[in-house]
RNA sequence: GCCCACAUAGCUCAGUGGCAGAGCACUUCCUUGGUAAGGAAGAGGUCUUGGGUUCAAAUCCCAAUGUGGGCUCCA
């Protein structure tokens, strides 16, 4: 059943490891399964700034910057992302700054009440619930007055109450927020039978705060910092809460490392998928269409290379490729739960009285197929492989470039297995996942979610299911995470994890050991050997998992500098004068008579600039014609990095790129 | 969905109430070249849409749509 196999769920978005439960959801039929569940993004952080002001005195810099081969500055970044702080030992002055945050929000802005204001991920936040809206023009203004508070260098107090006084205290401050905290503290103590909770505050000059600690020894001991953004944000979290404001900042122990970390959003923005999509001409958004991608032909040829490269690899590993409807009657959607649990993410249509989804998932179809026959014991594993094409009707605040789409096509297979195949079946994909991903140079990283409180079905299936899980992922080698009761209500599960070249985490595929859903609510059997019918499993699992979410990670990935073997223009053919035109396009045919895609630059342009206009398009190879190559009927090589290649026979030339692009590799 | 911001030429953006702008791209002409921009001319916009204010609106106000930053990293 509808399982989100990787689907769009969504990237941590941390760069933490995949067992830290800090960001987990609650698991439920709803959020777990059919939900594609709407979890924070928190790494668009890094990319959150206001595009400069382009003046026309300065494009050359910017653009020879976008031009440069990327992968060299992933590296930096990757040194860049080595020095920031991993291990939270920066916490307690983010944190501190934020408490001077709030002194400055509280003497700019009378009456204002504090919700939390935590050190996060290269900074800290703090809501306020403020007297009016913030502009642009609030934050160089706190920003001052914190300068203020630090300089004045107030030593941080602690003070611990009683805490029936620290309530009166907060309640007198009329700060509602957190006398509400103290108050759940206070109940989740008692309820838990644990003694009361310590309440302490902690004092910098006039402002004191209900605050657990710790803290800096003063306000002179925050480092550097500055306020990035400011957002909405329910209390909470809690869409029935207040709106209140949060302001965002960053901050760090040295000048350098702030302007370090100031860089490297820098260098995200430039490599953000949707500005990258616009310069390489690869997909566009238009509002007839909102959350789903218009792609364009060099996309295209990018999204089938992808394609292409997965059907290879599964059509070798015993996959069958199957079609379904994508307009589909209530009637399965009913069956499957969708119905119940995911009708307000469904697009419903009526045609003659009867209603219609487009479908959010292939998993039901695909259980209509395994139905069409009889299976025996002897069809498992059967692998039913699907590119369908899914809508879900997200929330309209939640779109956002190919990362979060209405509609996306999934590498999804369904695999049905009897309960001995479990084990081979897991080891075969653990080696597809890291194979496919080898082609990108990503390593992934396996962590394994267990059974939730709510699960469905036997508890012994279940753990026997977890104990194959566990084994299998024992034996493959290599560190995995736990994330205990993480798993679907109905499937226990493997989360595939990868760090791209900016050191972000993302969550790509999952592999959902669906021990009852698809097997019980569509009543999948098989004939034993003893004749008997029995119960498959379903396995649901996706590789790449959206095409269009792959794609915008690996867009980040790369910088748009995409490996030879998937690059949407392999190769450019350079002729350096007219006379060279015709030669150009027959080297061209050549090439893509080996399966390469080429383009020549026809334009009356120089050399030069052909050359330029290449490397913006960052296109592995330039293959440059003159009056000698065309004589000798070679080529000139000369890659986007800037190395130039001796020249090379046509024949030569496309048996090197042909074999080059056989083999995958990931530059 | 909610909060805030933004929406001007294909792209990136200037333009704060009085004639619609720039660079790149595009078209044409000149240039026929050796590894990151040769030169000139031209064309191109109902300033997202709908209302309103005003003698006058790209500009101010309201709304819709879209896009962007966010919306439990828990005192």
């Amino acid at each position: 059943m509808p399982v989100d196999p990787a689907g769009t769920a969504r990237h941590s978005g941390r760069t933490r490891a995949p067992g830290d439960d800090a960001g987990r959801r609650p698991v439920g039929p709803r959020e777990a399964c059919l939900s594609s569940s709407h979890v924070d993004d928190h790494a668009t952080v890094l990319r959150r700034r206001p595009m400069p002001q382009q003046t026309h005195d300065e494009p050359a810099d910017e653009a020879l910057d976008l031009l440069a081969p990327e992968r060299g500055s992933a590296e930096e970044l990757l040194d860049a992302r080595a020095h920031a702080d991993g291990d939270g030992s920066l916490d307690p002055m983010r944190h501190s700054a934020a408490h001077i945050m709030a002194e400055a929000v509280m003497d700019l802005f009378p009456g204002t009440k504090l919700g939390i204001g935590p050190a996060i991920r290269d900074g800290f936040y703090y809501d306020f619930d403020l007297p009016r809206p913030l502009t642009q023009e609030d934050l160089p203004a706190i920003e001052e007055r914190m300068r203020a508070s630090i300089a004045a260098d107030h030593p941080f107090v602690r003070r611990e109450w009683d805490p029936d006084e620290g309530r009166a205290f907060l309640a007198d401050q009329g700060q509602t927020y957190k006398v509400e905290i103290l108050d759940d503290l206070r109940t989740a103590a008692q309820l838990s039978g644990t003694p009361e909770p310590v309440v302490s505050t902690y004092q910098q000059g006039p402002f004191i705060d209900l605050c657990r600690g710790p803290h800096v020894a003063s306000t002179g001991k925050v480092g550097p910092f500055q306020l990035l953004s400011f957002s909405g944000a329910y209390w909470r979290g809690r869409e029935d809460r207040p709106m209140l404001q949060r302001i965002y900042g960053t901050a760090w122990n040295t000048q350098e490392e702030l302007d370090l970390y100031l860089w490297r959003r820098e260098e995200a923005r430039k490599r953000d998928h949707r500005r990258l999509g616009t310069q390489l001409d690869l997909f566009s958004f238009h509002d007839i269409s909102p959350g789903s991608v218009f792609w364009h032909p060099k996309g295209q040829r990018l999204w089938r290379s992808l394609e292409g490269a997965m059907r290879e690899l599964q059509d070798r590993r015993g996959y069958q490729e199957v079609s379904t409807p994508i307009l589909v009657s209530e009637r399965l959607w009913r069956q499957s739960g969708h119905w119940d649990h995911y009708a307000e993410n469904m697009f419903v249509v009526e045609s003659e009285n009867q209603l219609f989804s487009l479908k959010p998932m292939n998993c039901p179809e695909s259980t209509v197929i395994y139905r069409s026959h009889l299976r025996s014991y002897r069809d498992l594993p059967l692998r039913l492989a699907e590119y369908g094409r899914l809508h879900r009707n997200e929330r309209s605040g939640t779109l956002s470039g190919l990362t979060r789409v209405r509609q996306f096509i999934q590498d999804d297979a369904h695999i049905y297995v009897r309960p001995d195949q479990l084990t081979a079946e897991l080891e075969a994909l653990l080696g597809e996942i890291r194979e496919a991903y080898s082609w990108f140079g990503l390593v992934p990283r396996f962590a394994f979610a267990t059974r939730p409180d709510k699960a469905l079905g036997d508890p012994a299936l279940w753990d026997r299911a977890e104990s194959i899980i566990k084994d299998v992922l024992d034996r493959h080698g290599g560190d995995y995470a736990i994330k205990p009761k993480d798993g679907t209500f109905y499937a226990p599960k493997i989360d595939i994890y990868i760090d791209d070249a900016l050191g972000r985490e993302w969550q790509m595929a999952t592999i959902q050991v669906d021990l009852v859903m698809l097997p019980e609510r569509f009543d999948l059997t098989y004939i034993d050997e003893s004749g008997q019918p029995a119960r498959p499993m379903a396995i649901h699992r996706a590789i790449y998992g959206s095409l269009e979410r792959f794609i915008g990670i690996l867009i980040e990935h790369f910088g748009g500098a995409f490996p030879f073997w998937c690059a949407p223009v392999q190769a450019v053919v350079v002729p350096i004068a007219d006379r060279h035109l015709e030669a150009a396009e027959e080297l061209a045919s050549l090439l893509r008579g080996r399966g390469l895609r080429v383009d020549v630059d026809e334009s009356s342009n120089r050399m030069q600039n052909k050359i330029r206009v290449a490397q913006e398009q960052k296109v592995p190879y330039m293959l440059v014609l003159g009056d000698r190559e065309v004589e000798a009927r070679t080529a000139a090589p000369r890659t986007r990095a800037g190395e130039q290649q001796p020249a090379e026979a046509w024949e030569a030339l496309a048996d090197r790129l042909a074999t080059e692009a056989a083999d995958r590799r990931p530059e």
